[in-house]
RNA sequence: CGCGGGGUAGAGCAGUCCGGUAGCUUGCCAGGCUCAUAACCUGAAGGUCGGAGGUUCAAAUCCUCCCCCCGCAACCA
């Protein structure tokens, strides 16, 4: 079996974090990686804070921090979230490590050797009284084609055309709100793309129906038009310094270190226990490895193209992605989440409303992966009191009464299997393997709903059984039908363990078993057999809390889902 | 004519590659059950598949044109 490198898009350190970011990448990411090491694969999941860029440089002097440490003080709340989370990186780093640094002058230095490296000579807009170069969405003016006055250098918001900062009529600074706006030439090293586009097209085509149609179709849409040489520089103090004579002010551009930031926190992995880690077996061994990338769909460009062009450019025969799990949007009252606007529902005011894996099993089972979705408190709660409460917390806590009221709290014994035993087995055997399918597929829509079917399973075997009446007249095989039950609940705690982590560890507490979690890979009779009688268990309050009508529209209202 | 994704019961989605009686969840209605978190199980009703045209014995599916929603457009990340 081949190593499993999992990697989620890397989160931009400036602000904070929102469902949004958990749902596009981290959390399937997270999923995905549990379920693997539950089949037991060799798993390395990395991410970290994406450091570099303007944003991370305004938002210190904002703060009036200098850069470091603030990049450090968001860090540090990213880490505190995704550990609420129950995200299971192997290591969570930072693109601003010096291991990074290494590893990205290894590879820029590698494309110079190729010839793959210019110098062009550009011109950026200056602003003297930022004492900084701004970027084009940096720069607000009036719009020559509609006369919007606030459209940003880049783009009109307003009438959609593309603009040059150049083209606004009394340009000024998004920054310092100044007029006071030059245009300077200034030189930069470029990438250049053209001359791998031959090869990149080849081997994105051999993606073709094996991607999500999302990955496969962005890709082919910027080879369709014709790749351009792109910039790997900029006029910034915060990143990493260019190593070449004549670019003294200058660092890399955030966007050709941070995806190199996979390697380089796998590094910062490695140099923690350097005996026994190397990150060559993962990065430099694409025959042993399988590489699975996450992201939303804004990223999907970068990592079809412009790295994996960096990591061919050097011919050092890198890791490439195996498959590219790109993810839709998710949207909040009809619009975008936002941080700049603090719009929706930020990873910590989540955790403070409800446990993780309310969320995280909402957010899987309404993953964004062929549409852009929409958040609603209705659908949540909807979710979260009929999938949890009612078929997966209700079976548990009806099972562990029936049990307990009827042969006290141990596991009754089993007497002789009947036809029913055999037809649950059966429809399990059949429903794990769906299962098993959509999870290796990372269709995880699909996936959570194989996995509340087979929730509903288990209600289905009591109220055909009916043990209630059976132990009026037959006890040994209300037994048989309670001790089933009981395994179920084992079962089903496997198989959520992946998507509700905490979740599956009470389910397995309650039933006396050790929270260590396997992926059934056998019939699924062998896992009705495995609580042994007699063990005594712990009679627990219910899984789940239901949300009550009332408690929906007060989040509404508090985070302002009606806003139109 | 910039590019991509989407439009399928009231709502949320699958099915489209490879044409063959349109499926799932929820909601609504009815029945069963009364162990359980007023929960569970079963059944029924509900759709001219965005619109128009074409190909075909047959179109949600293939082709052409049009409409609507969302995203992207390389210096925000």
């Amino acid at each position: 079996m081949k190593k499993q490198l999992i990697t989620s898009a890397l989160p931009y350190v400036n602000g904070l974090p929102h469902l949004g970011h958990l749902v596009g990448c981290l959390l399937p990411a997270d999923v995905y990686a549990r379920y693997q090491r539950q089949r037991g694969a060799e798993v390395l999941f990395v991410c970290g804070t994406d450091e570099h860029g303007t944003p991370s440089e305004v938002g210190a002097a904002k703060e009036g921090m200098d850069v470091e440490a603030y990049c450090k003080k968001y860090h540090d709340l990213h880490v505190a979230m995704y550990a609420g989370f129950n995200l299971s990186f192997d290591y969570f780093g930072r693109t601003s490590s010096d291991q990074n640094k290494e590893i990205t002058y290894r590879i820029f230095h590698g494309l110079e050797a190729n010839g793959l490296i210019e110098e062009k000579v550009t011109q950026q807009v200056y602003s003297p009284d930022d004492n900084r170069y701004l970027p084009d969405s940096y720069v607000m003016g009036t719009c020559p084609h509609c006369g919007y006055d606030k459209a940003k250098g880049d783009q009109c918001e307003n009438c959609t055309k593309v603009l040059d900062p150049t083209d606004l009529i009394n340009p000024r600074s998004v920054l310092s709100g100044s007029s006071n706006i030059e245009i300077r030439e200034t030189k930069h090293l470029f990438l250049n793309l053209p001359k791998l586009e031959k090869e990149l097209e080849q081997w994105i085509e051999t993606k073709k129906g094996v991607w999500p149609d999302i990955a496969y179709s962005i890709a082919k849409k910027w080879l369709k038009e014709g790749l351009r040489e792109r910039g790997i520089t900029r006029d910034l103090k915060w990143g990493f310094a260019v190593p070449r004579a004549g670019f003294e002010n200058k660092v890399f551009y955030v966007w050709f270190d941070a995806p190199i930031g996979y390697i380089g926190i796998t590094k910062q992995w490695a140099d923690e226990r350097p005996d026994e880690r190397r990150w060559e077996d993962w990065w430099m061994n694409a025959d042993a490895v399988r590489h699975t990338e996450f992201m939303g769909k804004d990223n999907i460009p970068y990592h079809t193209i412009t790295f994996p062009a960096t990591l061919r450019g050097t011919r050092e025969g890198w890791t490439e992605v195996s498959f590219l799990k790109g993810m839709n949007y998710l949207n909040f009252a009809g619009g975008k989440f936002s941080k700049s606007a603090h719009r929706g529902i930020f990873l910590d005011d989540a955790l403070a409303e409800f446990p993780a894996d309310y969320w995280r099993y909402w957010l899987m089972a309404n993953a964004p992966e062929s549409n852009d979705t929409n958040f609603t408190f209705d659908s949540f709660a909807m979710i979260v009191n009929k999938d949890l409460n009612d078929v997966l917390g209700n079976f548990i806590n009806r099972v562990i009464k029936m049990t307990v009221a009827n042969f006290g709290a141990e596991v009754p014994p089993t007497g002789p299997m009947t036809d029913a035993e055999r037809e649950l087995y059966q429809s399990l055997d059949t429903l794990i393997a769906d299962y098993t399918k959509y999870m290796d597929g990372l269709e995880f829509r699909k996936a959570m709903s194989v996995l509340r079917e087979i929730w509903v399973s288990g209600n289905n075997y009591i109220a055909r059984m009916e043990p209630w009446k059976v132990v009026k007249t037959d006890r040994a095989y209300a037994g048989t039908i309670l001790r089933t039950a009981l395994n179920l609940i084992r079962l089903f705690a496997q198989l959520s363990a992946p998507v509700m982590p905490e979740t599956a560890a009470r389910m397995l507490a309650i039933i006396g078993e050790p929270a260590t979690f396997v992926w059934p890979t056998e019939k699924a009779a062998v896992y009705l057999d495995g609580v042994p009688a007699g063990r005594s268990f712990t009679a627990a309050e219910p899984l789940f809390q239901k949300i009550p009508a009332e408690r929906i529209e007060a989040l509404k209202v508090q985070y302002k889902e009606t806003e139109a």
